[in-house]
DNA sequence: CGGTATCCGCTGTGATACTG
DNA sequence: CAGTATCACAGCGGATACCG
């Protein structure tokens, strides 16, 4: 993320200075912004979990990209991945502490969506119908 | 988003029911992922801005992707744009209430990557650095 | 000033097949 | 069971140019 600008020193902030400490929630969002995600720390939210369990879960999510979406996870440090040496062999994950931590600032966000779910949908009917009847 | 499941009746939440219980966590996301979406409802949270003005702040953004993200925030009901019929025009975007109501979930998420900022660059630096041993 | 229109490359994602 | 490899493709986003 190259955000290069250098911070207007003292005094009020500037629109520039509001944007630059956004970065860390840009951080975050990238970290956490893939399809599945979000749908992986919810998951693994309340113990380790196998391979298996999780492709069957989620709902649509294709071997491929819950491997990818699984390593970095893993990679950022928000998941724990232990393998036990059986056979048939058997991999859990779990969500390391500051990844349950996000699954509780997660919860901020969901209540949000939950409360205006109906609003948002609504926006965009009203803005749709906007739309056509201004051109069409 | 294709979550087509339907949810097993009464009892524990199985994992399936929790992964659906964090679609709504889908919705906020698909409408703020966007690589400039945030960036936008940052700047725009301290009161109404212009759009040169907000072409200027965010550092990198394109005047196509500008009107584009601007359009969706706008449609999602997020943002309110005016339009001043003044010669030379012009616009000035606000946060809805809604939005502004976002913008303060996005705190404990800013303050989540702050936090651990440090501790996930090193987790990364630390898996790259094991992949590395291990094979090469 | 505040946009649109067009072209185009890149990355994320899916489908499919194979493996320790 | 828990992956990896390969191919193919859609859509996001960038660059550039033009308009009311």
């Amino acid at each position: 993320m190259p955000q290069t600008k250098t911070r207007g020193a003292g005094g009020t902030d500037t629109v520039e200075d509001i944007v630059i400490e956004a970065c860390p929630v840009r951080e975050v969002l990238d970290r956490v912004a893939g399809k599945w995600s979000i749908l992986i720390i919810v998951a693994a939210a309340r113990g380790p979990v196998r391979f298996t369990e999780l492709e069957r879960s989620i709902d649509g999510i294709s071997r491929r990209m819950l491997t990818l979406t699984l390593r970095n996870l893993e990679r950022d440090g928000l998941l724990r991945r232990t393998v036990y040496a059986t056979v048939p062999p058997r991999v859990e994950y779990e969500l390391t502490d500051i990844a349950r931590e996000l699954h509780q600032s997660l919860l901020s966000l969901t209540d949000w969506a939950e409360r205006h779910r109906a609003t948002i949908s609504a926006a965009r009917v009203a803005y749709d119908a906007g739309r056509l009847t201004e051109e069409g």
